[in-house]
RNA sequence: GGAUGAUUAGCUCAGUUGGUUAGAGCGUCACAUUGACAUUGUGAAGGUCACUGGUUCGAAUCCAGUAUCAUCCACCA
C-alpha cells in the first residue's frame, strides 16, 4: 500500500467473487434486462451462443476453461457493441458416460451393480450424482467469469428438453425417418448396450490370421482372425468374375466342423470381394459382421445364424460342445479341432484393428439386433426437392450457410458424411430419454416372443396405459444434444426467444466432437426447423501440457482450472488460454504461460496505479493532442481500436489479444507513460487508458472491472456494459513516422552509453543538425529518456562526431574503450550494406524484373537503393575518420 | 489402407492474396534500473524457413515428390 490506497499488486482473490456477484445482481447477463435498462436498444441485432453443455460426469477441465474463455470474450464484446446478446447455459446428462461412472462407483464402494439396485433406485443414485456434479460445474463456470444468462439455464434431461426430444422423435417416426430395424450393431458386453459407430475407438491388436478349409472336400480356403465366428458362417463369397472359383457359385456344401450339426455353406458371387486379397474368398458370417450382414441382405437365399449372444458367450446355435463357452475358449477349441483334422493351411501373425467401446473399455461384438435407427440416406421431399438427411447436412456447409473455422475441417466433415450409415439411436441403458414408443401387451406366445406388434409412438403415453408397455431402451445422448440450439430456446413451442436467437451466431466447441455433435445439430435443425442451427462453427483445439501431451490423470499433468484461478486469478488463465491459440490447433498450456499472463494483468493494474498517483482527480477536459507524443499515441490508439474491432468481428481472438498486449505494454506503458512524466497531458493519458480498459474487458473482465471500480468509487455503472470504443479519427501517419524516428534516436543514445560504458552522471551530448526541428522540439523528452544533453551543433567537437555513425552526437573521447573494435563493427556493417546494395542493383539491371514487377515494388527497390548508398557513404566516412 | 494437418531462432509459435536483409514471446548474454510494476527498461547474439526438384523477374508462401510427426477415418476377410 502507499498513499493512493491501491495495493502494489493485483489481488485477484479479493475481487473476483464479489465482482461476479455484482454482475449477476445487475441482471445484465440477461438481454431482456439490458433492453429494459436501455443498455441495449430494443431493435438491436441479436447475437447468440448456446453453451456446449458440459457432461455432468464430474468437474470442468482446462478444455472447458478454454471454451468458456473464448465464448465469454465473444459475448462480452458483442454486449459492449450494443448487440442483443444471449449466452445460454446448460448441462448434458451424458447418458452412458454418467451411468457407467455411477455404476463404477457403486461397484467399488458397495460391491453392487445396477441390476442389484433396480432401475428406479439406481436412477436415483445417478440423479443425485448428476446434481452434485452439476453444482460443481456451475460453480467453476462462474469462477471463470462467464457472463451466462442463468435465468435460461437448461438441462438435456429436464422437462422442457424431454418434451423436445419426444416431439422430435415422434415427428421423425411419423415421417419414417426413424425406423426399427434388425441389423448388426456394435454391442458392448461389459456395458450391455449398443454403441454407435462413432463411439467406437479403434485400437491395434496383435492377432493370428488362420487360413483354413471348412472340410477336406471344401474347394476354397478362407482366412479369419476369429475362427469361433466361423461356426456362424452360411456362405463363402467370391468375386463373380474370379475364374478360380466361378464354377462353384451357387453350389452348397455341407461341412462337419465338430459341432452338433454341420455347416451349410453356399458359394455366392459378390463384387464387394477383392479377388486379389488373401485367398480371394470371404467366409460370410451374417450375424457377426456388418459387411457380411450387408451381403446377407443382398443375397436373400443365405441364412443367418447367431453364434454369439449378448452375454459374450457362444449360443446354442453354435452347437453342443460350444454353447456356453466364451468366445476365446470356443476359438481355442475350434482351432484345435481344425488342427487335428489337418484343415489349417497357414497361421500368420498380423496386426488388426478392433473396435472398442469408448465408455466401457471393452472390445465390442458385432451382433444382430432389433434397434432404432435414423435413416440418413432415405429420400424425402423438401421445398419441392428430393433430399436426404445426408444431403441436408452437406448442403448447409457446401452452400456456405455455415462456415467452419478453420476451413480445413469442412473436408473432414464431408468425408465423414460420405461414409455415414444409418445412425443407431437406441441404447440399453437406464439413464436417459426413454424411447417414446409403447407396445401393446399381448398374451405370451409359446416361445415368449412377440409375433406381431401393435406400436404406439407419441409425445405422451397412450391413454389406456396399463395395456401398453414402453420400450425399455433410452436414446443415444447425442439425440438430445442434437436439438440443443433450439430445445434450449423453447422449441417445440414457437417462443420469442426461438424467433429472436435462432439460428445462433456461433457454435464454439472442440474439434473432437465435430461428428458426434456438430453434424447432428445440423441434421436435427435442418430436418425439424428447416434452418441451420448456427452461422459459424469455431473449433478450438485440445488443451495439452507443455510437452504437447494430452492431459490425463495417469500422467498427472492435469492443470485444474480452479487451482490456477486460486493461484493466479481467472484473468491470467483466460489470457493464457487465448493468446497464441488459433482455431483447430491444439494449445499447449504451461505454468510459464500462465505466469506471463498473470504478470501482464499485474502490469495493467500498476498502470492504473501510476495514473491514480499522477492524476489524482480525473480530468474533465476532452483529450487534446498538444505534442508529437500525444498525436502519436492517439493515432496508434485509433489504429488499435479499429484492428481489435475487426479482428474480433472475424473471431481472431488471439491476434486481437496480441495486438492489445503489444500496444498496452510496448507503446502505452513503455513510452507514453514515460512521456507523461515529462509532458503531463493528463487528459490524453486518462483517455487512452480508459479506452484500453474497455478494449481489454472481454479478455480480462475481472481486472478491468476492478480497475474501473477503483477509478470510479461510489459510481454504480459497470464496465461490463460500457460502450465499446468507436472508430476514432485521430489516425496520423506523420506523427507515427516522426515518433518512430524519435524512439530510434533515444534508443540509439541509450545504446551508446552501454557500448561505451558512459557513466550515467556524465551527460551524453546530442546536437541535432540544423534541420532537425523535430528533435530540437522534443529536447525535453530526449534529455530525460536518454539522459542526454541536447546542445547546438557548434558545440560538438569534430573528434566526437567521428565515433557516431548514425547521428550527430558527442561522447567524451576518453570513454571509448576500444577503437579497433568499433572499426571492425563498422566495417562489417558496411560490408553487409554493400551486399544488400549489390542485390538490389542486380535486380534493377535485370530487364525481366523491371518489365514484370509492379510499380510499387520497383519504387521500393529504388528507394532502398538510394538509402543504402547513402548509408554506405556515411559509414565509409566514419571509418576514414576513425582511422585518423 | 485412405484422408487431413504440421515441419520457420534453444523452446512455443506468427507469417494475410508470392514482393525483396524472415517476426514475436519465453529463454540466453550485456548494460541500466529499487519513486506505477511479485520487477522493469534498452540492446545484442541466435534461422541454408525439413529435404529434392519444378513454376516465376522474384518462393517460407504455389506445384510435384521424399522424410518425420500428429490427428481423423476405414468391413479388407
Amino acid at each position: 500500500m502507499n498513499e493512493t490506497g491501491i495495493p502494489k499488486t493485483y489481488a485477484a482473490e479479493d475481487w473476483e467473487d464479489a465482482l461476479y456477484r455484482k454482475w449477476e445482481e445487475s441482471g445484465f447477463f440477461n438481454p431482456d434486462i439490458c433492453i429494459k435498462a436501455k443498455v441495449t436498444a430494443a431493435d438491436a441485432a441479436p447475437y447468440s451462443i448456446v453453451l456446449p453443455p458440459p457432461n455432468v460426469t464430474g468437474s470442468l477441465h482446462s478444455g472447458h476453461a478454454a471454451m468458456l474463455a473464448i465464448q465469454d470474450i465473444l459475448i462480452r464484446y458483442h454486449r459492449m457493441r450494443g448487440d442483443r446478446t444471449l449466452w445460454l447455459p446448460g448441462t448434458d446428462h451424458a447418458a452412458i458416460a454418467t451411468q457407467s461412472r455411477v455404476e463404477k462407483n457403486l461397484i467399488e464402494q458397495e460391491g453392487k451393480n445396477r441390476y442389484d439396485l433396480g432401475r428406479e433406485a439406481f436412477l436415483q443414485r445417478v440423479e443425485a450424482f448428476a446434481q452434485q456434479s452439476h453444482d460443481s460445474i456451475i460453480h467453476q463456470t462462474k469462477k471463470m467469469g462467464a457472463s451466462l444468462d442463468w435465468s435460461r439455464e437448461a438441462y438435456t434431461l429436464d422437462e422442457k428438453r424431454s418434451l423436445a426430444v419426444r416431439t422430435a422423435f415422434k415427428t421423425m417416426f411419423d415421417d419414417g425417418i426413424i425406423y426399427r430395424g434388425y441389423r448388426v450393431v456394435n454391442w458392448s458386453v461389459a456395458g450391455q448396450s449398443t454403441c454407435s459407430d462413432d463411439e467406437l475407438v479403434h485400437i491395434e491388436r496383435e492377432a493370428i490370421l488362420y487360413t483354413f478349409r471348412y472340410s477336406k472336400e471344401f474347394p476354397i480356403p478362407i482366412a479369419t482372425t476369429r475362427p469361433e465366428t466361423k461356426l456362424g458362417d452360411t456362405a463363402v463369397a467370391v468375386h463373380p468374375d474370379d475364374t478360380r472359383y466361378q464354377q462353384y457359385i451357387g453350389q452348397t456344401f455341407t461341412a462337419d466342423v465338430g459341432a452338433e450339426k454341420p455347416l451349410e455353406i453356399k458359394i455366392i458371387g459378390d463384387p464387394a470381394v477383392d479377388p486379389k486379397f488373401g485367398t480371394g474368398a470371404v467366409g460370410v458370417t451374417p450375424a457377426h459382421s456388418q459387411t457380411d450382414f450387408e451381403m446377407y441382405e443382398r443375397h436373400p437365399d443365405i441364412a443367418l445364424v447367431q453364434v454369439i449372444g449378448q452375454d459374450g458367450k457362444m449360443t446354442a446355435a453354435a452347437g453342443t460342445g460350444y454353447a456356453g463357452l466364451t468366445t476365446l475358449d470356443a476359438r481355442e477349441q475350434f482351432v484345435a479341432w481344425l488342427r487335428t483334422n489337418d484343415l489349417i493351411e497357414k497361421e500368420e501373425d498380423v496386426v488388426q484393428n478392433v473396435g472398442t467401446s469408448d465408455r466401457f473399455n471393452d472390445v465390442t461384438e458385432a451382433l444382430p439386433m432389433r434397434q432404432w435407427f435414423i435413416a440418413v440416406s432415405k429420400e424425402f421431399e423438401r421445398d419441392g426437392k428430393t433430399v436426404t438427411l445426408k444431403s441436408l447436412m452437406q448442403d448447409a456447409v457446401r452452400d456456405k450457410k455455415i462456415a467452419i473455422l478453420p476451413e480445413r475441417f469442412e473436408k473432414t466433415y464431408f468425408h465423414w458424411i460420405d461414409n455415414l450409415r444409418d445412425w443407431c439411436i437406441s441404447r440399453q441403458i437406464w439413464y436417459g430419454h426413454q424411447i417414446p414408443v409403447w407396445y401393446k401387451k399381448q398374451p405370451a406366445t409359446d416361445n415368449g416372443q412377440r409375433t406381431t406388434e401393435e406400436i404406439y409412438c407419441g409425445v405422451e403415453p397412450p391413454k389406456d396405459r396399463e395395456d401398453w408397455e414402453q420400450d425399455p431402451d433410452t436414446l443415444d445422448t447425442w439425440f438430445s444434444s442434437g436439438l440443443w440450439t433450439f430445445s434450449t430456446l423453447g422449441w417445440p413451442e414457437q417462443t420469442e426467444d426461438l424467433k429472436t436467437y435462432h439460428p445462433t451466431s456461433v457454435l464454439e466447441t472442440g474439434y473432437d466432437i465435430l461428428f458426434f455433435w456438430v453434424a447432428r445439430m445440423i441434421l436435427m435443425s435442418e430436418y425439424l426447423l428447416g434452418e441451420i442451427p448456427f452461422k459459424t462453427v469455431y473449433l478450438h483445439g485440445l488443451v495439452r501440457d507443455e510437452q504437447g501431451r494430452k492431459m490425463s490423470k495417469s500422467l498427472g499433468n492435469i492443470l485444474d482450472p480452479l487451482d490456477v484461478i486460486n493461484d493466479h486469478g481467472a484473468d491470467a488463465l483466460r489470457l493464457a488460454l487465448v493468446i497464441g491459440s488459433t482455431p483447430g490447433n491444439d494449445l499447449k498450456l504451461s505454468d510459464e504461460k500462465i505466469i506471463a499472463s498473470r504478470n501482464f494483468v499485474n502490469k495493467l493494474w500498476n498502470m492504473s496505479r501510476y495514473i491514480a498517483l499522477a492524476v489524482p482527480t480525473a480530468p474533465t477536459a476532452a483529450p487534446e493532442a498538444k505534442t508529437l507524443s500525444d498525436r502519436w499515441i492517439l493515432s496508434r490508439l485509433s489504429e488499435l481500436t479499429d484492428a481489435v474491432t475487426s479482428l474480433l468481428d472475424h473471431n481472431h481472438l488471439s491476434l486481437a489479444s496480441e495486438a492489445l498486449r503489444d500496444f498496452t505494454w510496448n507503446e502505452f506503458a513503455d513510452w507514453y507513460i514515460e512521456v507523461h512524466k515529462i509532458e503531463k497531458n493528463d487528459a490524453v493519458l486518462v483517455f487512452v487508458f480508459n479506452t484500453l480498459l474497455r478494449l481489454w474487458h472481454p479478455f480480462m473482465p475481472f481486472a478491468t472491472e476492478a480497475i474501473f471500480q477503483t477509478f470510479n468509487p461510489g459510481r454504480n455503472d459497470l464496465l461490463m456494459v460500457a460502450k465499446w470504443p468507436e472508430h476514432m479519427k485521430t489516425r496520423d501517419e506523420e506523427a507515427n513516422a516522426q515518433f518512430t524516428a524519435l524512439q530510434g534516436l533515444i534508443a540509439a543514445l541509450r545504446n551508446l552509453r552501454a557500448v561505451y560504458r558512459i557513466d550515467m552522471k556524465v551527460p551524453l551530448q546530442y546536437s541535432p543538425s540544423s534541420d532537425s526541428a523535430l528533435f530540437r522540439e522534443n529536447a525535453p523528452l530526449i534529455e530525460r529518456l536518454a539522459r542526454a544533453t541536447v546542445t547546438t551543433a557548434q558545440t560538438v567537437s569534430a573528434q566526437a562526431r567521428i565515433i557516431n555513425p548514425l547521428f550527430d552526437a558527442s561522447v567524451p573521447l576518453e570513454s571509448i574503450i576500444d577503437i579497433e573494435k568499433e572499426r571492425a563493427r563498422l566495417l562489417a556493417e558496411k560490408a553487409s550494406a554493400e551486399k544488400y546494395k549489390a542485390g538490389i542493383e542486380g535486380r534493377l539491371n535485370d530487364e525481366r524484373f523491371t518489365s514484370k514487377a509492379p510499380a510499387h515494388i520497383l519504387e521500393q527497390n529504388r528507394t532502398a537503393l538510394r538509402e543504402t548508398e547513402k548509408k554506405i557513404a556515411e559509414l565509409a566516412s566514419y571509418i576514414e575518420n576513425l582511422a585518423a
